[in-house]
DNA sequence: AGAAAAAATGAGAACGTTCTCATTATGGCG
DNA sequence: CGCCATAATGAGAACGTTCTCATTTTTTCT
């Protein structure tokens, strides 16, 4: 159907090797025949055709960027835009496309789909099963992993510290002289609710400070958990001056529950949110948060799967993103 | 280097015909050849290769979804986020891979890379110079629009009701008792952009209203330019009760703006949205708007795409997706 | 048991490239 | 002009499947 490099050497009268040869290396044909063959390829409309490409080169130009996220529908994830963005831009520099596929639950709906697709290499984001991977490492798949923390050393991955991250908010809060400062610790994988938890205990032992349970939260992290659960919390005697939430979306819905119960954010609730997400800006008052370069995570994963894929040998295995603080009006 | 079915054939003693046949159509093979088949298989660690499937088959099983927003990042946009999720999972139902890319400007990058890659169709979102659409159909690659209303009829297309979105959102300002109602009109496509303001003009005319065209804007629709258009509509005399937003984000914008003015929403100024995005309900209050079912036209846009793929004929060449007038606290 | 029908299997071309190796054309130089 | 180096081209295998058609095996029926 499609018009193939067949067609295009009979109509300009050199071999299908030559005419393969004008668009692979186009140098090692001679001036006169490169352009007779652009021009038949033109009048036909010709298009190399990638599959068949791929079929004897070994490879694809493709890659995967898998999310799996359990909260949410995992692309509505606001933390995640920005990261794919900018893999995606590394990948359209070197002629490579992104598949992307999002899941809910750890294992990945039609898994073996990713390998049969001879993708050249994975970008894991989220949490994922351990079995999940070591099936693409058993096919020599490269990967990489975003945003998720196995035990596993054998791995790359680019990580975010939590735990300073975590650190530089409660710290923050501190600064600004709160004394009773609450948790809504949004339910992430364990490694990294935990990391955020042990950021903020930390800084509260540092300062003397004791964390009362009863503000201390674990929480889906969700704008309606953030809501209903910092609702909860106002109503309690000895209520904190101010709450760290683990990312945004919480800390919106925290900062709702705030206003609508009359009190001022920041002056009777301060409250820092983690990610640096567009929401932070969003709302009014803008939220006071922890940035996370997610642009440099898209690109660094990508440039990392890259050069696996090139094979050079990646030297530094694990990336870990620094945090900053973005200060704005809530606290 | 990776096992074939070639090798699976040599382990179990049949030939590569009936291992392929194992896969294909499982039933055609005795039950006794297919144990041995996939024990084999599974020894040998397996998996069909679908590039080479793809190569005789004429079929990849991807899909491209292709993004074009001129003003942000567009996979940024909170607008496309559920309608890449709902085709998602269409495509996943049918065993269908997803690319994505997004561009800023209407040329596609890597245009024909779409072509090479033999993409089985193709979703095109937003604004799309119409040559590149005509690149796709010049290779017999089923193409369908969202959100993009191109005066040609030969396409599908999938979009919006924008005239009676934008009529209901300022009929709804009017029930409220608002006489001088504002328009920030974000600079979308040359149509999106005209039926909204159509609409909004056509509810003040039936309603006797004037529109003053010192507050009817045309701005980018973003955060920022929403909140300054704002800020200097509230400087001016005789200002509207009430303002039309063209997109949410526009309005966030506006919302901050009078909040940080000192002026109350909705008390001193009422503000609609459209779209029904998740920042309708991240921001406080929240956001009256107009909900575009856009789960609906990512599944639309998807099954059009795959009854163009599998040969059916398209009866309903163009859908209108509905709107609703979603009543929250801005109003 | 034997023939006919049905089911299961195998052989080999085809899909559209790339790439290696062999061959032919071109150019430089004595 | 003839020789050699080099540049340009061509022939054909290979990539890993599917699919058609022919062949073999199994089942069914008298």
């Amino acid at each position: 159907m499609a018009t193939t490099i067949i067609d295009v050497a009979k109509k300009c009268g050199y071999s299908k090797a030559t005419v393969a040869r004008a668009y692979s290396s186009p140098q090692s044909v001679s001036e006169r025949a490169r352009e007779k063959i652009y021009a038949a390829a033109k009048e036909l409309h010709y298009a190399p055709n990638a599959i068949a490409r791929a079929m004897v080169r070994q490879r694809t130009e493709n890659i995967a960027f898998i999310i799996h996220e359990k909260q949410y529908p995992a692309i509505l994830n606001p933390f995640y835009s920005p990261i794919l963005e900018a893999a995606m831009q590394e990948a359209t520099k070197r002629n490579y496309s992104i598949f992307i596929t999002t899941s809910q639950d750890m294992r990945l709906p039609n898994g073996e789909m990713y390998i049969e697709k001879n993708m050249d290499g994975v970008i894991f984001a989220g949490e994922v099963a351990g079995s999940s991977i070591q099936e693409f490492q058993k096919q020599n798949i490269p990967v990489v992993l975003l945003n998720n923390c196995p035990d596993a050393e054998e791995f790359l991955s680019v990580t975010i510290d939590h735990f300073h991250g975590a650190e530089i908010a409660v710290e923050h809060l501190c600064d600004r002289g709160h004394r009773r400062i609450g948790l809504l610790a949004g339910r992430f994988s364990p490694h990294v609710f935990e990391a955020r938890l042990q950021g903020y205990l930390s800084v509260l032992e540092r300062h003397g400070l004791s964390g009362d349970s009863r503000f201390i939260a674990d929480l889906d992290p969700t704008l309606e958990d953030g809501e209903r659960v910092m609702t909860a919390m106002l109503d309690q005697p000895d209520r904190p001056t101010a709450f760290f939430c683990t990312n945004d979306t919480i800390a919106a819905g925290a900062v709702k529950a705030v206003l609508r119960s009359g009190l001022r954010v920041p002056e009777d609730i301060a409250i820092v949110g983690f990610d640096d997400s567009y929401i932070s800006q969003v709302i009014e008052p803008e939220l006071t948060t922890i940035r996370v370069d997610t642009q440099a995570m898209g690109r660094l994963a990508a440039q990392k799967l890259f050069d696996m894929i090139d094979g050079k040998d990646v030297t530094e295995k694990h990336v870990e993103i620094p945090t900053e603080l973005i200060i704005r009006s809530t606290t």
